[in-house]
DNA sequence: CCTGATCCTGACTATTTGGTCAAGAATTGG
DNA sequence: CCAATTCTTGACCAAATAGTCAGGATCAGG
């Protein structure tokens, strides 16, 4: 068998059946959490035995691993979409939208991340201070470009982005408590949707 | 020994205790989770025998189901005093303050809320529907009020208060996140702080 | 259809962990 | 100062759990 690149090496059940594995394993672990999560119930959920599971990864933790940063490019790719070039207000409001609509379609996605950061991110710890911290560089130096321009009213862009991505994925992380105290009869996301949209305008229009 | 009150039918020894046991819990829960947490860390973060934690709470799950409960009203106690014949726009800068500052000084009540949310919340499933959600009706009443008396700008209350709950327990939850994407010479509270007081400020002046 | 490689699993081990218990130590009340 | 009560713990148990392994099933290429 030969090494080419990434995936190349692998045989087509291979492939199928990672891919199978990191899929049940992230439903589990957005539920229970890295602790909380079990080999057999990581199986269970693919319909794997637990030996075949580990067959295809060594162990729990590299699943975890594998996981979070495979995830880690489609979590950031609407903060490295903002385009400098763009309307000030409206790329702020589109990367608004963009998160909300991601916690509302990738919630596993979102509690994985919420749960590991929790525990002290010791998966991420490089990250967070490396191409995470860059891309936020970037992404507040482009903010600071448009308050300088007098394209945008003059908030903190950290926290601005702290403020986003807080709101954004509560919606996610705390659905329960969400949906609790809506009660029934109401959609949190779109609701969210109009809250943030004039939240953000009335905050950001200089 | 007699049954009278609460704490009343407990020695002075199991007083003490229970207290440096739940002490001790909270510390540990707040890393690692109801699930990452063993009796053996807690008993050793107290300097007691796992048996003895044992002696004074019959099990893992009922240190930390007394935990939530003990805690809640701290927890809720700010949104509680919110005060209907207070300046409107004050009022709410106030609760942000305070929940704020809660971040701040009691980040391990803050991060134990979180794991207990994200995990589905089983041990507080009553409370979530129950008493927290008529606490957040009342001021959702108080709001609106306010809103239609034109003291305050019309946005959805429910979402401004999820708002405040996801912005300022960002800070003490996501610490990790926050401290790396900052960077040293940062004091994220007192930067937060301001940037949450402009913003409900533009949000909320009608 | 044959053979070597890949895939799969039942049975197993070692460790961790929640919880028990009997017996000794300390404390309390009379 | 004595006895009853309360407190503490070493030793233990049963269940859960991460990970192993030998051998059988399946598959791909010739």
């Amino acid at each position: 068998m030969m090494d080419e690149a990434k995936d190349s090496g692998l045989t087509r059940i291979q492939r199928r059946n990672r891919e199978i594995i990191l899929e049940g394993a992230l439903t589990v672990f957005a539920v229970n959490g890295f602790r909380g999560t079990t080999i057999d119930q990581i199986a269970a959920e693919c319909g794997l035995s637990k030996p075949n599971v580990l067959y295809y990864f060594p162990s729990k933790d590299e699943i975890h691993k594998t996981l979070l940063t495979k995830l880690l490019d489609m979590w950031l790719a609407p903060l490295e979409n903002i385009e400098p070039e763009g309307e000030a207000l409206q790329e702020v409001l589109d990367y608004v939208a963009a998160k909300l609509r991601m916690s509302r379609e990738y919630p596993r996605e979102s509690r994985l991340f919420a749960y590991e950061i929790l525990r002290g991110a010791p998966h991420l710890t490089e990250i967070l201070g490396g191409r995470l911290r860059n891309t936020v560089d970037d992404a507040v130096a482009v903010l600071r470009g448009w308050t300088e321009a007098g394209k945008l009213r003059n908030v903190d862009p950290h926290h601005l982005i702290f403020s986003i991505w807080s709101m954004t994925q509560h919606y996610a992380d705390f659905e329960v408590q969400v949906r609790a105290v809506l009660g029934e009869g109401h959609d949190p996301f779109s609701e969210a949707e109009i809250f943030l949209e004039d939240m953000y305008r009335r905050l950001l229009t200089p």
